[in-house]
DNA sequence: CCAAAAGTGTTTTTGTTACACCCATGG
DNA sequence: CCATGGGTGTAACAAAAACACTTTTGG
């Protein structure tokens, strides 16, 4: 099995940093540990890469565990490799940077991992260098967001501009301007469809319900849209 | 050494994928194989991760042994597991994202890897799944280098305005603008200090020699600069 | 009928693009 | 003295920011 002469074998895990919004608040889906190592701490969910299993075919069985969910949005974060990042044995960890729509998650799934959304603002310290992973997934979260369309991968199916709008102020903590932000940010990337429907739950004005285009939303998906101006420097 | 009970050991290697630029072209270091598996055929530089040692650590070491530069500029592209990736044994793979002064780097190191630089139009087949890495690494480049100043991590240390403009036009493939290049993009980034000296090799009209103004340019590293208009949908 | 949230249009400001002229150098 | 490449300015255009009014709804 062991063919190459030279090179060590070292455990190989996955760990996700999960992200959802609720429609007031982003946050993190994080296990209180039931087993040890750290016991009873906070950490993100992981797992180990099996020999026969490729990279993706693990996130998606670590994620489905997890969600519940078969075609959660994934990609890869950064691979942690410090020599001591896994007190217990040498582990090189792929972080991953998930997406998911808070409201199609099974609350079985994530309950029999003992699982918890954890409004970001108020996330517990986590094992092992499981912070770093989220700084570094926030950052990516906003880097992205704010030329990429992935903030649909967080909303239900069927949305309103204010809740998408909604939905960018907390990722970037600032109030944005609902004039600029929803006819020429949003509608000029022509991935809204209107469904004709209102959402009923407003006690005020119903807002306009959209769904995401989604064969223009793949084709475009790679190309730049200003959802919030550049960061400053 | 073992300590937990489940998950399986794996190697876990990392490829370089190595850009420099000689002023006129685009190129990468790749290696002519003297040793299986694959003797004799292109590759990228790569190596296994060593039990004591951690990823960062490796990389410079890799890098070290590659180009005999101890200060390399490079990130994690991304982290490779097909299962079959490597057809000898399975084996993780953290792609690095290399940018070097193609004129500093050590040639004999180099040539004791049995490295060479290749233009990047005229690249060969290369083993595994080495070919995807460096269509990865190149997406990587034309993304990063349109907002953020890590053209610079390929020129030497002084260099001139019509230089870093062939650059960007060898990265793009296709031709700017010198009058808008030259004053608004790059001076307006105040990221260049003029070091009074002229390229004494030009036979015409000698062009101003820069240098970057380092203090500035690890503040600014990760805000945005329009160095390229954002691609087209 | 009014408070609260949603929808839309216009002006100002800023940045990008397109384009033309002058300067320095070596042969 | 001229061909080649380097340096700079300006007008036209496009995009972003700032800003104000109207509409819908439930209570």
């Amino acid at each position: 099995m062991d063919k190459y002469a030279h090179g060590e074998r070292l455990l190989v895990a996955l760990d996700c940093i999960v992200f959802g919004f609720d429609g007031e608040n982003l946050k993190l889906l994080l296990i209180k540990r039931k087993f040890e190592p750290e016991k009873g701490n906070w950490s993100l969910m992981g797992g180990f890469v099996e020999r026969n299993e490729g990279l993706e075919e693990a996130a998606n069985r670590i994620l489905f565990e997890l969600t519940g969910l078969r075609d959660v949005y994934f990609e890869q974060l950064q691979t942690f490799g410090d020599v001591d990042r896994d007190p217990v044995e040498r582990t090189i960890s792929v972080g991953l940077f998930a997406l998911i729509n808070i409201h199609a998650h099974d609350q079985d799934a994530a309950r029999a991992q003992n699982a918890y959304w954890i409004n970001l603002d108020r996330r517990p310290n986590l094992i092992f260098d499981h912070n770093k992973m989220v700084d570094l997934a926030l950052e990516k979260l906003r880097y992205k967001a704010a030329m990429h369309p992935i903030g649909f991968e967080l909303l239900p199916d069927k949305f309103t501009i204010p809740q998408l709008q909604k939905l960018y102020e907390e990722i970037y903590n600032e109030p944005l301007d609902r004039r600029n932000f929803s006819s020429r940010k949003i509608l000029s990337t022509k991935l809204l469809i209107d469904t004709g429907e209102k959402n009923e739950k407003s006690a005020t004005k119903k807002a306009i319900l959209y769904k995401l285009d989604k064969e223009k939303y793949q084709k475009q998906f790679n190309s730049f849209h200003y959802f919030i101006s550049p960061g400053k420097n």
